[in-house]
DNA sequence: GTGGTCTAGACCACT
DNA sequence: GTGGTCTAGACCACG
């Protein structure tokens, strides 16, 4: 379920927090179901418990799982309301930085538009109903 | 004109990369134009000339600057031809994972696409003339 | 009438704790009055009996409840007497810590007594008669 | 201007956590001073760098200190604004239960706020102007 | 069984 | 020098 790029700088524990997430609007992972066990997932992808611990805490700081004493994690609701201002100015620049790149590599705003319309339909879960 | 922002997790260096290549796409800087020198610009940031270099450095080796031995730095002329694709699949996977958090915080297709349309049109220069 | 809240980091038996102590203050609950047995309550929160026991001990420790040997668990009378010093000791650094939060939030002394009281006031029962 | 606890239930990166918003309180630590690295802090506390590391990450999520990239760590402003009512709400209950322990003991309603003014008054900074 | 904390090291990128 | 990440262990409280 889980795919990890050692060789990637991208820290390992977040490329688990990115994941999960990405499986949880895939459809993959519905509210109330168990994510694998710290233990579990370290030993499935060779890391140390710590590393997943540090991922599962992070997730559990967004709301996105929920860890119950003994029992493991599990998929939260998704909570709507408000959309969250802070997080929303710290995506900003990141997507005007990527923006930036693809203008210089000669993209038009069409296109630009049109290949972020691609990667977000990527998200859209058509596999599982 | 270079604005860093220390507190930020970005690299110095890479806000300076940034930058530089914002203030070419909105037209601050044309083709040709001369860039300050690295103990100028470290100066005027106070940051370390280390820092600096490096970020020119790395806009070299981009092509978006040349440099000319003891001549300095200059915007160096936009080469546009095929896209890179070894680029866009680095670019790729960071506008996935911002748009996963959008659509986590309960953002519809249409308010992305919106959005990210928002940030390109700032990208757009209205002040070059 | 005990609700647990499972995904909250605070044990369940200290939940169950605080919940009995809470309605004896409430007035849910008068000395002499039985409570559940081990077996049932966990049966009726759904938790192991092992986390029950350890609750009622703690409960007897703090001689809030007594258990009679084949009789069951029933709420002890309340004892007045001199402050615990030892007690006030290990809830001061507690109260401490939320007073720092508080502050650190911007509340005011006014304000910090008045939020204070007012919780304190939802111990009061009016529910007796 | 730190001093740990080892024996006490309460993790050692919360007790260093507590005592840097105690002392931003006290006024012993401005906006701006710099506070000890992680390793110098470490030391002096004889824990493991790593459990400095944990307390300062979330010090710098609550936004109470900023850390710079190769720098060190520093206060930050203190923001006002709003209540953050999730905190409140999380700080309510603990405060409750604390209450109860107070009523439990046989204190009354006066005798009990009297008390958290007091602890309260021992935050007031008068040390230092 | 579970997650939470901690140690004593290590390596890395950044300044 | 700084903080950030990670390893490979360990111990603990909880259920």
């Amino acid at each position: 379920m889980i795919r990890l790029d050692y060789k990637n700088n991208i820290p390992i524990y977040e490329q688990i927090i990115e994941q999960i997430k990405f499986n949880t609007l895939k459809g993959y992972l519905h509210p109330g179901d168990a994510i694998p066990s710290v233990r579990k997932l370290a030993l499935e992808l060779s890391v140390t418990p710590g590393t997943v611990a540090k991922a599962y805490q992070e997730l559990e700081r967004q709301e996105i799982i929920e860890t119950i004493r003994g029992k493991g994690a599990f998929i939260a609701q998704r909570k709507k309301g408000e959309w969250d201002q802070k997080k929303l100015h710290s995506i900003q620049p990141i997507l005007q930085s990527q923006l930036v790149e693809l203008k210089l590599m000669g993209m038009h705003k069409q296109e630009i538009v049109q290949y972020v319309t691609e990667i977000y339909d990527t998200l859209e879960s058509e596999d599982i109903k």
